[in-house]
DNA sequence: ATAGATGCAAATGGTTTGCAGCTAT
DNA sequence: ATAGCTGCAAACCATTTGCATCTAT
């Protein structure tokens, strides 16, 4: 049973063997890293107030914390009735403020899930932090998202960029289509 | 002269040689092609308004019309203000409903541009018509847009909707970054 | 003390909608 | 004749902004 393939390895109940440990190992280490990057977030957040003479008001410190715990991207709006929990005077536009002011500086980035047009539909939020870079599956049914990331098409793209003399800084790609659920 | 490859044929002369024949037939039949394609548009036009007892009326013909004629894409304002040439009186609403209108049944389709939220910002809308399918690239500082068509990226697209069992429908696939002229 | 941040309410702006009158069928 | 269209103006709605007030520095 300890001879499986390390593929396997994640699948098992920990210390029960050799591999067992390692997962264990590989585990904490991850754990440790994801940590780390949580705290040296929060470090350079710290650093981008003092650098750039903003203040570090309540909110603000509370909209940034309390967004970066989300590990699915969010509304404003609904960050902003996860905020009124703890802080029940906040505004709206603060929300929105310091949303942007994320953005502008890396610390979150913003995508339109929805497919087309129409009234205006409101944008999610996702933190940067630890997450890989993906792109969004939405279902047009039932509005799910599933998130996807492939190496081959993110080179591809870069190749695309550099054909045209583009100095590509971001990209958006979504696709839309019926989920396993939703396609009968 | 008559013996340059067949990749230079396009920017030759025509009727100067044998060579210069062969592109002028080329130059006909893609005339040809685009002239059909053109008219069968129409009909396919004619046919759905008939099939659907829509009416036929003189400003759905010429917003349709007028649009199916641009090979860039354009948003509903800038349409509207093509279409108030010809037919002053023409409200804006009616142009948001035909458009609306084409774009469901597949003679149109609409484009968001603009890489991040922000103000509501207009989409864009382009004919279906003779057009190969593509995808954008979008200068974030002069705002000047190239389109490109990569199929290995379409038929990855196809492969990862595949994989997470997706019927899928469309996508929007847009890099965004500077051009050539933007990045010094 | 004071530049910057906040909350409120009003403004924005692309798009949609209600409605009374118009027009293809 | 009448169901469908149109133009107008008002409504929508996510997001932004002006401003008086508050608060980190």
């Amino acid at each position: 049973m300890c001879r499986t393939a390390s593929k396997q390895l994640l699948n098992r109940e920990p210390g029960k063997c050799k591999a067992g440990k390692i997962q264990d190992w590989i585990i904490k280490i991850h754990v440790n890293i994801l940590e780390r990057m949580k705290e040296s977030t929060v470090t350079a957040y710290d650093r981008f107030l003092s650098m750039n003479g903003l203040r570090d008001t309540k909110q603000r410190r509370l909209i940034f914390e309390t967004f970066m715990e989300q590990n699915e991207h969010l509304t404003a709006e609904a960050l902003y009735h996860i905020l009124q929990k703890d802080l029940p005077q906040i505004g709206q536009a603060t929300v929105y403020r310091t949303l942007k002011l994320l953005c502008e500086n890396g610390f979150a980035h913003e995508l339109s899930l929805h497919s087309h047009g129409g009234h205006a539909q409101s944008s999610y939020f996702e933190p940067t932090l630890a997450r890989e870079h993906h792109d969004h599956l939405v279902c047009t049914q039932c509005g799910r998202h599933l998130e996807f990331h492939n190496e081959v098409l993110e080179t591809l793209q870069e190749k695309i960029a550099e054909e045209y003399s583009f100095e590509l800084t971001s990209h958006t790609h979504v696709l839309y289509g019926k989920c396993k659920n939703c396609h009968s």
